[in-house]
RNA sequence: UGGGGUGUCGUCAAGUGGUAAGACACAGGAUUUUGGUUCCUGCAUUCGGAGGUUCGAAUCCUCCCACCCCAGCCA
């Protein structure tokens, strides 16, 4: 990698940096954090804030902590913090011995709090939390002040001290800071900093039961930290004359917070909320099934961290809301399993092939290169033999016009195999469905080439029927069949954009045996086909498993599917067939 | 009808007064024992709209329009 490709694409956030650096603000110290709430699994759309963090703390020399913002403890629990961390580690970054928890600053935070009611900028409040909204006022009218407002700094100072030594009812009162009821920023009007919750915390049991808020307890563990820039998404615009409120009223060190936009990606959502539901209703098998988007979900599918480091850079950073195409993280898996994947052949949906005049009992070793885009990947050899199993849809007994694939009378290559010729078919009697090809092959086609410099329009991938291994593989599909599911008018049901089809389980696929006891997790290109990766929950040696990663890029099937739209002939001459063809009708199916 | 943001190709996104990068997608073509890969080529006379300043504007000014966020003792 040369160094312009290491450096992250120019944003808005580098050109800050950047000034500041110029500027030798913070004495050209840089440091940022990774804040997630351990209260979920992490999705794609933390890949994006994650790469940013570390990755700019990677290129200004700086440091990325990883911090735990665990102050909510009836929603975090530590599952979910070894999860996160094996997430982050997986992505590929290292917060070294820069792993934090909010929680790890609890008393000071508690001193702080002391500290801004002796300063007369706190207060403990004794309205409901019903009333607290009351007298909030709306986004056109100011707010009512509480009538506890003017409480002495003594009777403050006594009633939060007591808050904390348990004393009074869960949701009795609050410590509320004192700002501007008055003010247009909501987030201004006297904001509550401490809550009484009488529940264990994973971290420091039963040792609190009052915690505090995201914005007191954020802005001053940035602080705390030292941290430079306090990247965050958007929706904390409003919140960052607070998080500075809090640094000049304690006059404590100062992080500068700037906001960007959060990743959207078509075809599927983004957000906790969203992504719990389907889960819990069923949609999907758990928080790593292959169709969600959390990095569980992607690693099972059998994307690399690289691939989603490499979507990460690609999609910027800017504060406009955007929707990125799910295309370009396709692209990306691509790109990077194109170059590592070894291939391989697999048959999804088997068609047996009887190749006539191959002697019944002759079975060769076919030499196969394992990755055209990277010869140190060596060889390996596939067995041939007289029966044969090939795609079902590499066969049609009426051929649409530019379909280049095997038909009656037609002649093709199997992949490092021979040439073979169709020259009659078995159909079941009943459906009138092929279930059998007869094919000659050509002895001097051995490896794939001719002799005589005949040409053939198509390579064909296939296994040999004794030999094969049979094995489950899953299609997956987006999870849902409009690119913004949010969009429902009703935006409580994005689930009615659900897709039916985005998991088709085939059964019955084939295998080269090359794939006997393939390690879970490991990725392969079936050729022809996709990226498959073998699954880390259900695969084992006796019964393979196989979640297809993305397709190939099928330019056949974008002609197909043109074709259909335009209601052009598809067909080719019934005529040919019936002169060229053997058929042989079923009578033992 | 309060405040805070954002509007550049189908989708992301550079651009910070000097005459619209790049990527994905899409469309052609070449090469190919994967209809894969790779390689060429094409793809915004125009930057939400209207005025204005300027020799010159996506960039500055004015007005307008659209969209997003904020009324949790969530983060």
């Amino acid at each position: 990698m040369t160094k312009a490709d290491s450096i992250p694409s120019h944003n808005f956030i580098c050109n800050i940096i950047a000034e500041d650096l110029k500027a030798n603000k913070n004495e050209g110290r840089v440091a940022t954090r990774f804040p997630p709430e351990p209260n979920g699994y992490l999705h794609i759309g933390h890949a994006k804030s994650i790469c940013l963090n570390f990755g700019i703390a990677a290129e200004y020399g700086g440091v990325c902590n990883l911090r735990f913002d665990d102050t909510n403890p009836s929603k975090e629990e530590v599952e979910y913090v070894e999860s996160i961390k094996s997430d982050v580690r997986w992505l590929g970054f290292d917060w070294g011995d820069r792993l934090f928890y909010t929680s790890d600053y609890f008393e000071q935070l508690y001193q702080y709090a002391v500290q801004l009611i002796k300063k007369g900028k706190a207060y403990v409040c004794d309205l409901s939390a019903q009333e607290i909204r009351e007298y909030r006022g709306t986004l056109t009218e100011p707010g009512k002040e509480s009538p506890y407002r003017t409480r002495s700094v003594k009777e403050n100072l006594d009633l939060f001290e007591r808050m904390r030594a348990g004393e009074f009812e869960d949701g009795s009162r609050v410590l509320r800071a004192k700002i501007d009821m008055a003010s247009p920023n909501l987030n201004m009007r006297d904001p509550t900093l401490y809550r009484i919750r009488r529940v264990a915390h994973h971290r420091t049991g039963t040792r609190w039961c009052i915690y505090p808020l995201y914005d007191f307890s954020h802005s001053l563990s940035d602080s705390i930290e030292g941290i430079t820039h306090s990247l965050c998404s958007l929706e904390f615009e409003g919140n960052r004359p607070l998080y500075d409120w809090f640094l000049d009223e304690l006059n404590v060190y100062h992080p500068q917070q700037i906001e960007f936009a959060r990743l959207n990606i078509s075809y599927t959502v983004l957000s906790k909320r969203k992504l719990v539901q389907l889960v819990e209703q069923g949609h999907v098998t758990g928080w790593d099934d292959p169709r969600m988007p959390t990095l569980g979900g992607l690693r099972r599918r059998g994307y690399t961290p690289e691939s989603i480091r490499d979507f990460c850079e690609r999609i910027g950073v800017a504060k406009r809301d955007s929707m990125v195409d799910m295309a370009l993280l396709e692209h990306c898996v691509r790109q990077d399993l194109n170059q590592r994947a070894p291939r391989v052949m697999g048959v999804l949906r088997p068609l047996r092939v009887v190749i006539d005049n191959y002697p019944e009992d002759r079975v060769e070793e076919l030499e196969a290169i394992n990755n055209p885009e990277d010869p140190s990947m060596g060889t390996r050899n596939v067995p041939f033999s007289r029966v044969l199993y090939i795609e079902r849809e590499d066969f049609r007994e009426d051929p649409p016009k530019k379909f280049f694939r095997l038909a009656p009378g037609r002649e093709v290559r199997l992949r490092y195999a021979y040439f073979i010729r169709c020259v009659g078919m078995v159909k079941d009697e009943q459906t009138g469905e092929v279930v059998e090809l007869h094919c000659t092959y050509d002895p001097e086609t051995r490896g794939g080439d001719s002799p005589d410099g005949r040409k053939v329009k198509v390579t064909l991938h296939w296994v040999s029927a004794p030999h094969s291994l049979e094995a489950e593989v899953r299609l997956y599909d987006h999870l849902f069949v409009k690119a913004n599911p949010s969009d429902e008018k009703d935006s409580a049901d994005f689930k009615t954009c659900l897709n039916p089809n985005s998991l088709e389980t085939l059964t019955c696929c084939r295998v080269e045996p090359g794939l006997a006891g393939a390690t879970p997790g490991s990725r392969y290109q079936f050729e022809r086909l996709g990226y498959f990766c073998v699954d880390t929950k259900d695969s084992s040696d006796g019964a393979l498993v196989f979640n297809r990663t993305v397709t190939l890029r099928d330019t056949w099937a974008k002609i197909e599917k043109a074709q259909k739209q335009k209601g052009v002939a598809v067909h080719g001459s019934p005529l040919s067939v019936v002169r060229n063809v053997l058929i042989y009708l079923a009578d033992e199916h």
